[in-house]
DNA sequence: ATTTTATGTCAGCCTTGTTGACATTCCAAG
DNA sequence: CTTGGAATGTCAACAAGGCTGACATAAAAT
């Protein structure tokens, strides 16, 4: 490692900045996205779906009638693979794809009652796992928790995540 | 979603563990580890490698002379998806396999300087990111985000890292 | 009338995970 | 010494879910 940079840092407030602990927050954040997704991938793997189908399922949730092209924006694939995991969801009548109404190139997206059963599963552990996470840390940890991930998006990611933040689910 | 639980919570201190409070974390969580691994991740890319090397790398790089099976045990992958990954970074002329003194089935395995050079690469690439979330959020945030974070670990994890925070790498 | 946009689809490739089977090496217990 | 079991490595086959490229269609925009 020779001299990184941080060790050069000056200031009281600054000192945290080291090396070493900021290894440890990507050990913590590495170690915690595993506890993040286990219990959802646990559901998933009864019903033959993967992590992709939850993605799908949770942001069309999120955003009732969403198009196809703001679902791609979202999940940072391509059009080709959520695609493929949509074309399972609506043939299994989880979702359902309506044409546009405005511009009738578009597809509107939407859950289905069975659809919103296996969201509402998956959500509900997810937040199990959240709940209990901010139970145990307290009210000042989740806001500290919320605010560096949220400096730790790329920009056009938090803009998005900014503009979901206020709708209504 | 109709009457999901929290909503009966009370309580002036739970009040902030609302369905929608719990979302925005799940989602925030999402979206901030995409940012996490974006810049490793280019990295990886002109090398041919993808992340699967990039946590070979930061564990034995961590933890110097680490047998294959604590390896496993950390990435929490099959040895066969290990193993994979592991010969062609042997291969590659970044990582030693030394046969162990005392036990020698075991492996002890160690970075060698190309290893140590692409660790340091990628490793610098994602602490910069963290070292710039810390400071926008400030030392009483990133306090709290490690807290969380801690908590939300399987409890056999939290036990692995936990067990690694103190090691001097 | 032409171009652009939104979407879907086919084909093929890669990484990285999985299971199962099997070989080798070697420590340790009988 | 022999045998059992643990640690490791390897081969084969498969699946999920990324990717690119090419192409088709419908509809909006120019």
């Amino acid at each position: 490692m020779a001299e990184s940079g941080s060790s050069s840092i000056s200031g009281e407030n600054l000192l945290f900045l080291t090396d070493e602990q900021l290894r440890k927050g990507i050990e913590a954040m590495f170690f915690a996205y595993r506890g993040f997704t286990a219990d959802p991938d646990r559901i998933l793997d009864e019903h033959g779906y993967g992590r992709a189908h939850h993605r799908a399922l949770h942001f069309i949730n999120r955003t009732h009638g969403t198009t196809v092209n703001n679902l791609l924006a979202l999940l940072g694939v391509t059009k080709q693979s959520l695609n493929r995991v949509l074309r399972t969801l609506i043939e299994d009548g989880l979702v359902e794809s309506r044409v546009g109404r405005t511009d009738r190139r578009e597809r509107n997206l939407f859950l289905t009652e069975a659809g919103q059963t296996l969201e509402r599963a998956l959500s509900e552990a997810q937040r199990e796992r959240m709940r209990a996470a901010y139970r145990a840390a307290g009210p000042q940890a989740v806001a500290g928790f919320r605010q560096v991930l949220e400096a730790m998006m790329d920009d056009e990611i938090r803009r998005q995540y900014a503009s979901l933040k206020d709708r209504r689910g």
